[in-house]
DNA sequence: GGTGATTGGATAGTGGCACTCCCCAAGGAG
DNA sequence: CTCCTTGGGGAGTGCCACTATCCAATCACC
């Protein structure tokens, strides 16, 4: 198919596919003479999941680039290349290792890894942007004076483990080989909006169910 | 307090604190003549409340300025206030209604509201902006031709669920009277990171658990 | 074979956003 | 009285995700 029929089919408008193709985020068709290329299903798929990452998971261009080449690396194994891609979602900004309540953070967040058991892969762990996101959302709650049990940190992370059992259980059964670490990445990219929604829709449906609407008080 | 002595406290530089008085972020100090203003604690509070919000649940300033809005309301009540501040908080793209894959999407989503009993703010939750995000994110998963089964979305809604009864637990026996609201937006834009780190970093070590770290194969 | 429309590619421009720089006038210190 | 500091306000900056325009090659139709 030809660069309209792609933009046709995907949605996505040509100026905008124009521009993917110049930022590397989809390989170029097969050109056929000077003055057109032919596209195939594959770069269909590509270009859906690029849309997806950018608009539904809001990843921004540059790091979608950088992902997807973590993902197409077939020399890499397979936890690396998940891990590698994973890695470079966006973060939150470095924090600041000097003030008190990073520090108390890090303490707790250490804590934390040892009581779920996943020092196995600590060294790892405690590198990982991720854990740098989670130092830092805790040391912002608690700076805001909201001083929570660690307990409670525990149970959320037992239920994200089961989140993350309930991906890797639909990646093993859905996907071939080959689409693991895309399936994997899509999981921690597609899934998370879709938990955030449900996270909020259970705080607004638990909230009514508590409190009620407040409307007749 | 003087701007200097709040910035110093905060570390937000001076210039950007200036910013967000303009946009309306942080009530002005009391003024003590023509060249002074004094700030206090609840600035410091409201302004730090502000630079997580940000920098931390990367909310838009004009949304910040929204959400602070429906949080000072005293004039609504609770569930209100909450559902007001909560639906002001970025939200995914429209959907294009005219899609199969929203319609369907939009499908699941009101039979799995039903299988989890949540009907009876159904009015209210099937127009909620997180209700929009779940459709959307839905249909971006099937249209990538991923088919899941609805019970792993109703799996992952009893997990957050169980996240939000979590959430409210700490709102309840944490927070005064006056606070539940804020503590309870907090609850969507502080945890939602930190669970997401979670859920990252428990994607990593159920990874590495089932398949190693391959280096060696 | 000529002619106007279409296509793909490159370049430059746009709009939004979160700051950030700079200047000014008012105080305060010596 | 002079110089330094401070708060306020407007204008500018840098980044980012597009988007509009231009150009030359080709294709459809006459």
């Amino acid at each position: 198919m030809r660069l309209a029929e792609l933009s046709e089919r995907s949605g996505v408008p040509i100026a905008t596919i124009k521009y993917y193709l110049r930022e590397g985020l989809l390989t170029p068709g097969r050109q056929i003479n000077a003055r057109t290329s032919e596209y195939d299903e594959e770069h269909l798929r590509r270009l859906r999941l690029v849309r997806a990452m950018i608009q539904v998971g809001r990843v921004p261009v540059a790091t979608v680039r950088e992902v997807l080449g973590h993902v197409d690396d077939d020399a890499l194994p397979r936890t690396i290349r998940l891990g590698a891609a994973l890695w470079a979602l966006p973060q939150v900004p470095e924090p600041d290792e000097d003030d008190e309540y990073v520090r108390a953070a890090h303490d707790v967040a250490d804590e934390l890894l040892e009581s779920l058991g996943w020092s196995n892969a600590k060294a790892l762990v405690t590198i990982s942007p991720s854990y740098r996101s989670l130092v830092v959302a805790m040391a912002a709650l608690r700076r805001l004076g909201y001083d929570w049990d660690p307990q409670l940190l525990l149970a959320y992370a037992r239920l994200m483990h089961g989140a993350a059992v309930l991906d890797l259980d639909f990646v093993e059964t859905h996907a071939s080989e080959a689409e693991k670490v895309e399936t994997a990445v899509l999981g921690a990219i597609l899934v998370e909006p879709m938990l955030q929604a449900l996270h909020r829709l259970a705080q607004e449906e638990e909230s009514a169910r508590r409190y009620g609407f407040g409307d007749r008080e």
